[in-house]
DNA sequence: CTATATTAGGATAAAAGAGTCCAATAAATC
DNA sequence: GATTTATTGGACTCTTTTATCCTAATATAG
């Protein structure tokens, strides 16, 4: 798997949050119910994008979580970076310990390259972009229903 | 990470062989040795990959593990399908269930194409490539030291 | 000040991936 | 045919990831 399960999580959770209108806090369990994902987990993910300064929270009746900037200043890298380190963008291909340039494997300059696209594809792509993109086509963002569900309180 | 543990092997184990004379049976013992992997896991993954039909094995005194075609017949794509399966080719970026063209997420489209680069690559690669240039600038298939040190007996 | 809503964080459990060990089978040689 | 060299395959252990549970801590509202 390319990302984490909690990555992924963290991308979903993310995307929620930026569909919703600015400044606003929403509460996990909200989030959790809507994305159908376990509450206890989600609530360690987003520790970690509080944590990192991706996200804010609020604790106490109306408190939640929300953005900590605006979502088109908000890269996918971001969030990858956040959760799964940059583990993606440095590991060698074939396992091997301090494989770069200076003493590379013989697949290195190939995965550098396929590894450069999957990286430009996470910085080029924000959050708010997604958002757009689902909420204009009504795209998923759980297994079942399609984006305008996460919208009926 | 990309590929398994397991795959990783895989395809070191693959490319060493690749790199002997063709026909040669080659035993794990000495596979795991100069590879620096664990004898018995190394084990476990020849056996998919001879049961995938990529490698063939011959038991007994002089038996071993070779490829059960040239090299330059043998994909990357050929090893990571057989240990890992197709998951890197179909699985969602957001890992929601049944994603694809009909019922994408917002992130489909993009992730198809950054996939479809990670497919070329493993498709466009072959074992003797690699040993080739391996064996050219003297690279690394394990930790420590150069292709040549795959050779002394 | 008290009750309630909400996040924070530690402890634990379940599942999956990685790695080890051992007995069984097959082929070769003497 | 007995012995040795190897692969085969099942059972088991260790580690990491994923998931759950419980107890604080903090903010709001009455």
């Amino acid at each position: 798997m390319l990302l984490s399960k909690s990555c992924v999580y963290g991308l979903r959770a993310s995307l929620y949050l930026a569909s919703k209108k600015e400044g606003e806090f929403i509460p996990i369990k909200k989030m959790s119910d809507k994305l159908e994902i376990s509450f206890h987990f989600l609530t360690k993910i987003l520790q970690q994008l509080t944590a990192e300064g991706i996200l804010e929270s609020f604790k106490g009746p109306n408190g939640g979580i929300r953005l900590n900037r605006p979502g088109h200043n908000v890269q996918l890298m971001d969030i990858v970076l956040a959760i799964d380190g940059e583990q993606l963008l440095t590991e060698c291909a074939l396992g091997l310990p301090g494989c770069g340039i200076k003493n590379p494997c013989p697949l290195h300059e190939k995965w550098a390259e396929t590894r450069d696209a999957i990286k430009g594809m996470l910085e080029n792509t924000t959050l708010t972009e997604l958002v757009e993109k689902g909420k204009a086509e009504n795209l998923r963002l759980t297994t079942d229903g399609g984006f305008d569900i996460l919208f009926d309180d």
